[in-house]
DNA sequence: CAGATTTTGTACCTGTAAGTCAAAAATTCA
DNA sequence: TGAATTTTTGACTTACAGGTACAAAATCTG
């Protein structure tokens, strides 16, 4: 009972996300976050409490909105390496086709909020746990098929794939063609 | 003429380095560092005019003092190979030995300036470039030694090694223990 | 309808960010 | 010594960050 929201709240964390993701913690202020949800300061703190707490909402909802593409592709149809290069590229495609080069939202945070947010850290290091062992996972795949050779480890494959991911898309943001993007692609499936 | 400085600025960059490239560039504010430079407000903006301007001094400072590190191993004695693990474990001993786990100081510019200050975007991109270039320039030569197979692009390589250091600094801000950076390393050195 | 509950809008608050300014202090030069 | 130049100190300023308070509004329940 009582009155009811005149906004979505879920509605109202996907565009703080954008915000988050567009300018970082601590560069977005709760007058940009106003008016990018469409709602007064009294219903923004009513409902989320604070800055750092729509934060973390944010985040969360970054990591369910967005880890599931890499892991359809990894999981999709196609040899192993073809869906290793699949993924990678788009990584590349995703990030270049943002106008705003915003990368990914969890590395950002890495470095943001690393040793300032334990909350924000530790979601940071799950997503990373995942993504490490979704390549893992594909890795001891391609061995088993014999598409991979099998002397090597397949974690450190998995943890050499997830690194491989962070750093395009910190590059992402920064570089002005996509040339060194898909170099490095071409080296890390070439190498594998 | 006129009245001698109080402080040595060069020191005073140093110094606003080190702050800066602990909490970001939004999250340093001027008092933190009057405070860190042990000089007053009116000082500070007399010798560096605004906050960005000396952002960007300490910045430059970072590559100028960080850069030559990883150069002198990779131009110094061994095989090819030795020197690209002992450059890769120079970094993630580097950064596990930081108590404030700082990463790299461009990295972290990188994913918090890019897309807002195309200066300092621009000194992130000339290191990489560097760096990219130093690790070809390696790679090249252990082609001509016939130590790595010369049927890769030395410049392919070259961006996925500095595509992997750059990953293992934002890693490093994260993970707990050396395991999965050793494991990055392992892996890399083992995939050329 | 009265009452309880929740949301909303707005005004308000405290603190601080980022910088400016004027006057005093410390130097060099004529 | 006096004039010129530069730095320092610290008070001052504007604006905004981040959040609170409260009354009015909108619902549900009995």
């Amino acid at each position: 009972m009582g009155r009811p929201k005149q906004f979505d709240p879920d509605i109202a964390i996907d565009q703080a996300m954008e915000l988050f993701w567009r300018k970082g913690y601590a560069a977005t202020t709760p007058q940009e976050l106003t008016e990018a949800l469409g709602v007064g300061k009294g219903s923004l703190y009513n409902a989320f409490g604070s800055k750092r707490a729509l934060f973390e909402l944010a985040l969360r909802r970054y990591r369910d909105s967005q880890s599931p593409a890499l892991a359809e592709i990894l999981h999709g149809p196609g040899t192993v390496k073809d869906r290793l290069r699949q993924a990678l590229h788009f990584l590349v495609d995703l990030d270049l086709a943002d106008p705003d080069r915003r990368g990914c939202m969890v590395v950002n945070t890495a470095t943001e909020l690393a040793g300032s947010d334990e909350t924000a850290t530790e979601l940071v290091r799950q997503v990373f746990n995942q993504t490490e062992d979704a390549f893992r996972g594909l890795i001891e795949e391609g061995m088993r098929s014999g598409e991979i050779s099998s002397d090597r480890d397949p974690l450190a494959v998995g943890s050499l794939l997830l690194n491989t991911t962070i750093g395009l898309r910190v590059i992402g943001r920064v570089t002005e063609g996509p040339d060194r993007m898909v170099r490095v692609v071409d080296a890390i499936i070439d190498a594998l």
